[in-house]
DNA sequence: GCCAACGTTGGC
DNA sequence: GCCAACGTTGGC
């Protein structure tokens, strides 16, 4: 099983979207870097949802139920989307400003590089981000 | 609103 | 295949 950011800006797309509808499909990724870590996920895997723009914080988890298909907002094939229901709304939210002064989390993508829009976590990442969220 | 970082495009 | 120019993203 495997942990991943996801990011998006909520003003377009949010946690609470995500919420009502139940279970959405994460389209729109017009970027190999991004497209290639989606073709990597497994039902089950579980995602932190990073609210980008004026909130800059994780505020969720979410959690992949389908793995890659063709993007329905495009007929070019190149492109793919995944599933998500959200897992966990977390109590505590963490901000930027607290992944970038906290030892362990300094090297996270989302720090290193902010622009990709789907990225890889570690699993010691993860569970430190989860055990601060319950704080 | 600015600008750095990054990805993509297109001319050569 | 290289690289300059450009557009976009996102933090500040």
């Amino acid at each position: 099983m495997k942990y991943w950011l996801i990011k998006t800006e909520p003003d377009t797309y949010s946690w609470n979207d995500l919420v009502k509808l139940g279970r959405d499909h994460w389209d729109g990724i017009r970027n190999y870097a991004a497209r290639n870590a989606m073709k990597e996920m497994k039902e089950g895997d579980l995602a932190l949802f990073y609210h980008s723009g004026n909130e800059k914080a994780i505020v969720g988890i979410a959690k992949c139920v389908q793995e890659y298909y063709q993007d329905p907002t495009t007929d070019d094939d190149k492109w793919v989307v995944v599933d998500f229901i959200p897992e966990q709304s977390f109590n505590k939210k963490i901000f930027l400003s607290d992944v970038k002064n906290t030892e362990g989390l300094s090297e996270m993508v989302l720090v290193k590089n902010s622009r990709l829009s789907v990225q890889s976590v570690r699993a010691d990442e993860f569970e430190l981000i989860i055990k601060m969220s319950h704080e």
